[in-house]
DNA sequence: GCCGCGTATGTAATGCTATAACATATCTTA
DNA sequence: TAAGATATGTTATAGCATTACATACGCGGC
């Protein structure tokens, strides 16, 4: 089965696995077919969809299979959920974070193209540190948080420019 | 009907009324019907939840009445929508608006509170100020963003301090 | 070794959220 | 009033997620 997946996918696998050992969790088989398909994706991936693609080599699969799987990888810190698209991204910081490190959650932002589709993944710790020092102004303390955006990338933003000047 | 929701509600439906005829749309009677549910609701209210209530008064009432009426409302910053609920909250600041201000969106953060289930909203201008400025730099002009949180609130945090200090 | 327990996965059924596609009604305005 | 635009009714279906219970697997203590 080795090889199945790309090999910087199967690199962030090993790290993912050592992470998870050391910390006392298992990446499974299963779990570790998951977050590869996950993390080899290029864009984020709806739990049906690695549903579909799981059953191509593990019959029984069914949705419990793939979300508790999704409820692991996520507790663990190494996907994300992308909440507008209700679909999953492999956390690069959660799959490369040094074993001994403490914190399992890695704040990321997600701003998703309306025309193109594509998404693009940040990790501005300033934008989620004045989200998470407001919240606690609050008096809420944040535990996870979800920061997405819709609007046009760089790309399509200027095609419509350029649309909107030759109309 | 008049009276049908709180004083405060209406007055609000008044005012989004207003804001609406100014700007060419229509506040119809089903509309203002699903918007004075929303802002009556002490917290975020699922579409299938206003669906039933709205049986009530409408025999015929289906799932795409009340979504495509959310489209108009999300459309018309009337309301927002908490994605980590799938439900929806009334946006004061798009209700009482002054029909000649400018733009329709009111950029909102949700804090929802794990244990008791609580949503509080945030209308931190220099959080979502900040986040925009963010994905401009990676070239990404934002039309609309999501900011949740998931978390503790202050008197649950309180209680969760208590618990932990008898154990 | 094997018993018991905790963890992981299999399996069937169901519930919740949202949209597609087409029909009908209402409103506007020329 | 006819024509077009907007709003709503109606039926069916698609997509996302969970419940509940059964089975298998791994591992420490006896």
């Amino acid at each position: 089965m080795a090889g199945e997946f790309s090999r910087r996918t199967e690199h962030l696998l090993d790290r993912a696995e050592a992470i998870c050992e050391h910390r006392g969790a298992k990446l499974t088989e299963l779990r570790r077919h998951i977050l590869g398909m996950i993390l080899d994706g290029a864009s984020p991936t709806g739990a049906y969809e690695l549903l579909d693609r799981l059953r191509q080599s593990r019959r029984g699969a069914a949705p419990p299979t793939v979300y508790r799987t999704l409820d692991f990888l996520l507790e663990q810190g190494l996907v994300h959920r992308v909440e507008r698209l209700s679909a999953f991204v492999g956390c690069i910081a959660g799959c490369t974070a040094d074993p001994d490190g403490a914190s399992h959650t890695h704040a990321a932002q997600f701003l998703i193209c309306r025309e193109c589709g594509r998404v693009v993944e940040m990790q501005d710790h300033h934008v989620s540190a004045v989200f998470t020092r407001a919240a606690k102004e609050a008096g809420f303390s944040i535990a996870s948080a979800t920061i997405e955006a819709e609007g046009l990338c760089s790309t399509c933003r200027t095609a419509a420019v350029e649309r909107a000047r030759v109309d």
